[in-house]
DNA sequence: GCCCATTTATAACAGGGTTATGAGATACTG
DNA sequence: CAGTATCTCATAACCCTGTTATAAATGGGC
């Protein structure tokens, strides 16, 4: 898997100070002669290994889904699949949370160089599971959400199409929070993710007080990771 | 409201430029000299209108809230809230939809210059509406979800806490499709937008029944409404 | 040990935002 | 009405960033 010892490293620790900077930087940060500074070459280091900053900038844009799907694959599944989906949100959002800048280039908003990190289509007919690249992130939600059907949780339905509503939903709460709106910290949450995530349950056939329960429980699962892992995830 | 007969007039015209530029040729049109050559002045013309090209983006970033603003204001009320509600969401999503570019910027995605035009807090404590600029988008939201409470349809809840959840939801599928997932045309709206305001309206309280049958109501005023004005809504 | 391919540094080019400067127009002031 | 101050705008340059041409150097394959 590393025939070449030397050079892929050079194209690895490119994409690692890109990440670097752009946590600290911003996307101002993304700049080719400030990444080659930064791990001690020259800008071609740039060209030989992508082509330019704008494929560069989508393998970081691929790091960060793959990052994301890894942290999403940690949650692993308990015998409560609501509290599994519930934890998977608050996996998603704390991605976000602690590398917005990442992120924000990863789910293609801000990117730097006017270019864009869109994949293509997801579930293309009804429920194609072509997913491109780094859409094994939302494959996680499909299956929590399949178990929760199974479970006699949700209604029966098309899992792709009710997960898609998850997703939708747990997406647009972590942008617009990221965005600033909803407040700093936690409260964000208590008072919106949670409740909006009890919401969606419902409205999928849970009832209120096993959804309820499943936050309680999914609460308790993640104060148990975050003692147990401190709280810098992996990376 | 106009002593200025030129002067602001070239502000304007650099801003209407801007959006033109932006929805044909992306992000990366969005250039001074563009901009400049769009209306036949200098590159200077920029800066002593905005400062610069990250307050003329502000700007259109701006006028973008202010069209959301506007289009969800044409959306009258009707004595059934929860299909006042989707008619609010098909009307934010098809402007999104028809000027992706303008509100790629608008929502802070995808600046060209690294420069973002985030807002700020919104709900901050618990429902503060102080919003800073174009958030009176999310404030109808905010009174369909009052006039569906007080109407019996939603369970009593604060009207601000269920709004946001709406707003998530709404928003991230918005996100979402514009990326390119869920697919192209009408069917992301078929298949996941409108199930996906079942599902919450049925799990903040109303019955599927009448969530669906708003679903129809709103489908109707929306069918109504693109008869009587053809199809390029206002601008 | 030699040859070819890849990688890399140097230096220059091209295209952006920005700024210095001065001319022109406009509005206030006597 | 003349003069002056202010605002606006065009020209031209500057700086920074992505990119590319070129050649040196490094490493693998025979």
């Amino acid at each position: 898997m590393s025939p070449k010892p030397r050079a892929n490293d050079v194209k690895e620790r490119l994409v690692e100070a890109a990440i670097r900077l752009l946590d600290v930087g911003g996307p101002e940060a993304l700049q080719a002669r400030k990444l080659a500074a930064e791990i001690g070459v020259s800008t071609m280091a740039v060209y030989t290994h992508f082509g330019g900053m704008a494929a560069l900038v989508d393998e970081v844009a691929r790091t960060g889904f793959g990052k994301l799907s890894a942290w999403l694959a940690e949650v692993g599944e308990t015998d409560d699949p609501v509290a599994d989906i519930f934890s998977l949100a608050r996996t998603y959002r704390q991605a976000v949370a602690e590398q917005p800048q990442l992120f924000a280039v990863t789910f293609g908003q801000s990117a730097p160089g006017g270019k864009r990190a869109t994949l293509s289509d997801l579930t293309t007919e009804e429920g194609r599971e072509a997913a491109p690249e780094g859409l094994e992130a939302f494959d996680h939600i499909v299956r929590a959400t399949e178990r929760a059907i199974e479970a006699g949780r949700f209604r029966p339905a098309d899992k792709y199409q009710a997960a898609a509503q998850l997703w939708s939903a747990l997406h647009g709460f972590v942008t617009l929070e990221a965005s600033g709106h909803f407040g700093a910290g936690e409260q964000g949450i208590d008072h919106i993710l949670i409740p909006l995530g009890i919401t969606l349950a419902v409205g999928l056939g849970d009832t209120v007080e096993r959804a309820e329960h499943s936050t309680e429980a999914a609460k308790a699962a993640w104060r148990a990771k975050t003692r147990n892992a401190g709280q810098g995830g992996n990376d």
